[in-house]
Parts: C-alpha cells; structure tokens; sequence
DNA sequence: AAAAAAG
C-alpha cells in the first residue's frame, strides 16, 4: 500500500515522500480517492489517525490548479480550537511547500489588521476557529461565496463546545454547491442530524477507533484525601518515581486550577509549561511549543489541550483533577500511546472522583487498577506504582528512536529488573548527553505518613518528611527548571 | 462542573 495510488499529484506525493511517510493511514486510503473525486465525506475517526492529512494532501493536490481572488477564499476548513487550527495550517506549511499557496490562520487572540490584510491579497486556504471567522464576515472584510471545499473537523467536539449554531451560520455563506467534508470521533444524534443537513450524499469512512482507550496506554489511580496540597504533593511524588517519564500532560479541570499547579510545580522546581483558554495567545502558542520541542517536560493543561493535539511522543498523562465526564477522560489518555507507542496514564483520585470513576471504568469497559495501596474502598491494591507500566515496557522491547532515548531508564532505586545498560549506551548515542538520571530513586519519600498512594510500592520507601519546601534533590535533571530562569 | 471561542 502506498501513497501513489490513491490520486495525488506528483508534487504531493513528493511534499508526502520528502516527510518520510511511505504508507497512507487507513483513514487517508478510504478518503482521499473520495475527496479527489469531489465527493462529500463523512469522516469518523479521531486525531491521532492521520485524519489531518485525509484533506491536507487531496486540497493541496486540488488547489494546484487555479488561484485565489481577493477576499474570497477557495477552501475553508473549520477548527474549535486555536491550537488545532494551527496544527492544520503546519500541516499546510509541511506538506505544501513546493506550492506558492496562500494559508491564512483565522483566530482569536491574535491581530485582526493582519488576517485582513492577508485575506485582501487572496487566500486559497482559510484555517479558521468559528468566532474570529464570523467577526471577519460581518465586518465584510471576508466572503465566502467563492469556497469550493468546506473542512469541518471535530464536530463533535464543536457540538460540545456549542459552537454548532455557528457552524450553521457559516454553512448559509458558503455557496450550496461547494463539497463538504465532516470530521467527528463519535456520531451522538445532534451530528447526525447536522450531516443530514450538511452533507450532500456523502461516503462515510469509518476508521476503527479506539473507541475507548488505546492498548499501549497503561492506566492507573491513586487515591489522595481532599486536600489540595495532598495531590500536589502525590503528583510531585509521581513525577520523581515515574519510570520511562518523558514527559507528560498533567490536566486540571479549572484554568484557575491550572494556573496554581503551574505556579506550585515551578516553585518546587520543575521545568513546566501552562496551558489554558485564559492566557494570552503568544503564551498558549510558546507553551505548547516548548513542550513539543521537549524544551519543556512538563504541561500543565485544562481540557483545552484534551483533544486532537497532535503531539506524538507524551510518555505520561497525569489526570490531577478527575474529568466530570468520562470522555474528557478518554480524549485526554489519548494524548499518549499514539502512533503505536506506549504510554502511562495516572488519575490522582479523591473520595469525590469516585462517581466519575465509576462511570470512566463504565465507559473504557475496564478497571483502572489501583496504584496505591490504601483502596478506600477496601479493595486490593493489585498494580506496580506510578509509572511502572509493566505491560507497556515489556511489550516495547525497543524505545522508538533514539530520541530522547536517555532520559528513559532513569529509573534508579527500584529493583534492577532485567539489565538493559547494553541498550541504554545504543540508545544515547544519538542524543547528546544528558544531564539526568539517578534520579527516579526513591526519593527520600512519599510523605509516608501520607496515607494513600503508592507509598507502599514494592521499594522500601524510608519514611521520611518530604515538608513543603522543594526538596529538587531527587528530581531528574531533566525535569529541573534551569537555573537561569526562562519565561 | 468546566472547558472552549469574539470582544
């Protein structure tokens, strides 16, 4: 199966070969022949499927011919977020270099003056968050009777976020004739009635989702009181003891609590990244990038970054707060484990999760097994701590890439299990030296008088007093903020 | 109960 046969043009699937991408994705094999023949699709199937580039690289192979007027863009496509808008207008930027198309991002947070100038000197793609786009119609610096093809992704996710009724006033300024295409993850009957409306006729393309939650990802609860500063504490705990951490998402439910988690991270020292709807666009923009870059290991994050970010390689998905509802909890492991990798995800539970727990466990069809010991509930406390993930690991056998690859293995402490310094040397051969280490030991300890969590690990935890104050001694380097202060 | 998006 290769990309050469699905109809692109030869400077796509050239764009397509320079990235390295030699097999099309399940979901771009079934869709492109669709798109290129100018049909409707209905396309179901989450990120993380390679759904972006289903319409990136059929657009870039139609838009070749012809060229975009002033003011009339020739393709729109719709996206709820700032950040996925931006990743879509990446993938434009990647895959379509060779071509001189214009791409216009139309967000919020971010000058009006220099979206308009650019719509003035005519676009052929217009990335667009709904209420930025709205504004620019009505301020009739933008018409939309010239869009040929209309992208509507994630709907489901903008059905969420209320947005459908702005989806439906945009559709009434596009021309009725344009081709549609609809992205969602889950078809709830509010979507279906909205395709029936949207689509002419469409060929629906359903890739097998993980419906629920991958099967590299390893999940685990820990059970805290209702103390704030017990889960930050647990966290802070979770973070040194995690084994094969990379990095990681660690997700609140309030951007109010976002912000104090940054701050209390940082103070205890460690080299983190906020990200939520409340900050400033730049800021949003250089977190995110940061922590792509792996300049910064860890994010904390509201749900903004729940869904459809496109980051290939989080190691860990903290759940610090339990999300209310149980899909937020599937969209937010789904963070990790992609592209075929492994993945950790830990939820730091309190006595009022358990409601949203049971219904997360309804919902993935499992138990989230108990990483710690005390089972409120008296239960078992059946799973290895934190970040073990044992079943991942083992079913990894090799860490993709060498990327990275030393800071996994930091691991110290705990008992030796199978030797694999060989490897180690082989995989840091290509990442230049890094800092790092020792650390995962057991740190001088879990608050053990702590309760709950995974302070009684297989590792003999000394008990001692992990008192407010940062105690960095024990944190892996790499996930130090540098002494020279960024910001 | 909250997040996101327009200001």
């Amino acid at each position: 199966m290769s990309f050469s046969h699905l109809g692109l043009s030869e400077k796509v699937l050239a764009a397509v070969a320079a990235t390295g991408y030699t097999t099309p994705t399940p979901i771009q094999e079934q869709a492109i022949p669709h798109v290129l023949a100018r049909r409707d699709v209905l396309g179901i199937a989450q990120t993380g499927t390679g759904k972006t580039a289903a319409f990136v690289l059929p657009m870039l192979t139609m838009l070749e011919k012809g060229r975009a007027r002033a003011r009339m863009p020739r393709t729109l496509i719709l996206e709820p977020t700032r950040e996925l808008a931006a990743q879509v207008k990446e993938n434009f930027d990647k895959y379509g270099a060779g071509q001189k198309l214009n791409v216009a991002l139309l967000i919020g947070g971010v000058s009006f003056g220099d979206q308009d100038s650019k719509l003035t000197r005519g676009v052929d793609v217009l990335i667009a968050t709904p209420g930025r786009l709205l504004d620019h119609t009505e301020r009739g610096g933008l018409l939309l009777t010239g869009v040929e093809l209309l992208v509507i992704d994630e709907a489901d996710r903008m059905l969420d976020m209320g947005f459908i009724p702005d989806i439906e006033r945009i559709c009434k300024l596009v021309p009725f004739t344009r081709q549609t295409l609809f992205f969602t993850a889950t078809m709830p009957p509010e979507i279906r009635r909205i395709t029936e409306t949207f689509l002419h006729n469409p060929e629906k393309v359903e890739v097998s989702r993980p419906a629920t939650t991958a099967t590299g990802v390893s999940q685990f609860q820990v059970s805290v009181g209702r103390e704030p500063h017990e889960k930050r504490e647990t966290l802070r705990r979770l973070l040194r003891d995690a084994k094969d951490l990379q990095n990681a998402i660690i997700f609140c439910n309030r951007k109010r609590e976002v912000a104090l988690l940054y701050k209390s991270l940082q103070k205890h020292g460690f080299s983190v990244g906020a990200l939520h709807g409340d900050m400033d666009q730049s800021a949003r923009t250089a977190a995110l990038d940061q922590f792509r870059k792996g300049e910064i290991p860890l994010l904390v994050a509201s749900d903004v970054a729940a869904r459809g970010l496109d980051i290939p390689a989080v190691s860990h998905i903290f759940n610090f707060d339990v999300p209310h509802h149980a899909d937020d909890y599937v969209h937010r492991i789904g963070r990790t484990g992609r592209a075929g990798r492994t993945g950790t995800a830990i939820s730091i539970v309190t006595p009022l999760d358990f409601k949203s727990i049971a219904a997360i466990e309804k919902l993935i069809g499992q138990t989230i097994p108990r990483a710690d010991g005390g089972a409120p509930s008296g239960e078992s406390r059946a799973a290895p701590p934190s970040g073990e993930s044992r079943p991942a690991r083992e079913r990894e056998g090799s860490r993709e890439g060498s990327r990275e690859g030393s800071r996994e293995h930091s691991r110290g402490g705990r008992k030796p299990r199978r030797e694999r310094e060989p490897r180690r040397s082989g995989g840091d051969r290509n990442s230049p030296p890094q800092p790092q280490v020792a650390a995962f030991t057991p740190p001088s300890a879990p608050p053990a008088s702590r309760a709950p969590s995974i302070g009684r690990t297989p590792a003999p935890q000394p008990s001692q007093e992990s008192s407010e104050p940062a105690d960095h001694s024990h944190l892996p380097a790499f996930l130090l903020r540098p002494v020279r202060a960024r910001i």
